[in-house]
DNA sequence: TGACAAAACGACCGGTCGTGCTATTTTGGC
DNA sequence: GCCAAAATAGCACGACCGGTCGTTTTGTCA
């Protein structure tokens, strides 16, 4: 059964993972998620046990989101490059959807250095996603539509290093044709991967 | 003529650009500063006139360190292929050397949604780099080392991604094979480029 | 050596931080 | 419609924030 605290949850941490895609999970404070949420701090710390608690729960709100907005969607369609290149498609929507880009990156790069359970849970999160792009290249590889002597680990690195330049091309050079250059990269990749 | 004070700052700066590699330019705190270099806080701000003031001299004295280590060495060595080669291995090299990463790389993905004077020079900074590339790349048409038909432009843009994804993985990751791996992608970028 | 400016200091400002503890309100099952 | 449980608010705390102040130390040059 969800009860009432439930929702104020799912409310919160909505909110929360906004505001931190934005300044940071560490530059989020309490009191600016009680402003925003129209709580008190104290009602907000009935919810999480702690900042850092927060911080890891923000974590695996974004991870849900992710799985449920990107991946999961391209599991019941098309295998293969079709699902590969869904897969970046799906990428690309799931950082221009969301105020402050994608959150797992703005983390990535601000826990980089910060060792502790919420940099782990980071870390777990990115290398669950990067063997999933690893997987479904080898799916592709199986199905031939990618050769054989293709690496899948090194599909994913140079995948997600075109989604990265696209979110600095887009997010801090205001760059109008960020998508444009990032298709242009990935379609080359893939070629390449015949 | 080069005064003690003069040092200091230059001492300052030093070790607030390595701080804020880790923490960030907004969670570099003054007082830390003040700790980290054995100095009162007033001291400190003898020497910048606000903490945004800071943040720009951070800013700046990366610019330098990044032209002298970076860019200019290149500039007095091969043209063309060879050059855009070695800007590749000093940007590596420049990740590598400083605790942290990129002092850039990390400001970029932390001020990207935060508009102000400080992000506005952080955004001329990487323009500025992205030229550069561009040019050595440009050059390298020109000497007949890559393809007329090639988009220097483009050649700068993944390029750019994937030195990110190499500090991705191996900051985030600690994944040994991050150089390797991103010395195999430029490769295949170089060679499409001819 | 004495004068004067540059540099650094410690104390302190109002404000916000994360986090307790306790009281009050709201909710949902009987 | 009662009552326990859940949810939220109120309030206070010590620490630290960026920043200012008047004062003291240090370095430079006549």
């Amino acid at each position: 059964m969800v009860t009432k605290g439930d929702e104020t949850r799912e409310r919160i941490l909505d909110r929360a993972m906004a505001l931190a895609a934005v300044v940071g999970l560490e530059g989020l404070s309490i009191g600016e998620l009680a402003r925003e949420t129209g709580m008190s701090k104290s009602g907000l710390f009935a919810h999480f046990a702690s900042k850092e608690d927060l911080q890891l729960k923000i974590i695996e709100t974004a991870r849900e989101r992710f799985a449920r907005d990107v991946f999961e969607p391209t599991l019941r369609a098309t295998r293969g490059e079709g699902r590969v290149r869904a897969l970046f498609e799906r990428w690309l929507a799931w950082e221009r959807g969301r105020v402050g880009g994608c959150p797992f990156v703005e983390a990535s790069y601000e826990l980089d250095d910060r060792p502790g359970p919420v940099r782990d849970a980071l870390a777990a999160a990115q290398g669950e996603w990067v063997d999933g792009l690893a997987r479904a290249v080898q799916i592709a590889i199986d199905e031939g539509h990618f050769s054989s002597d293709l690496d899948p680990r090194q599909f994913a690195y140079e995948m997600y290093g075109i989604f990265l330049a696209y979110h600095l091309y887009h997010r801090l050079l205001d760059a109008e044709d960020a998508a444009d250059r990032a298709r242009v990269a990935f379609d080359r990749l893939v070629s390449a991967s015949r």
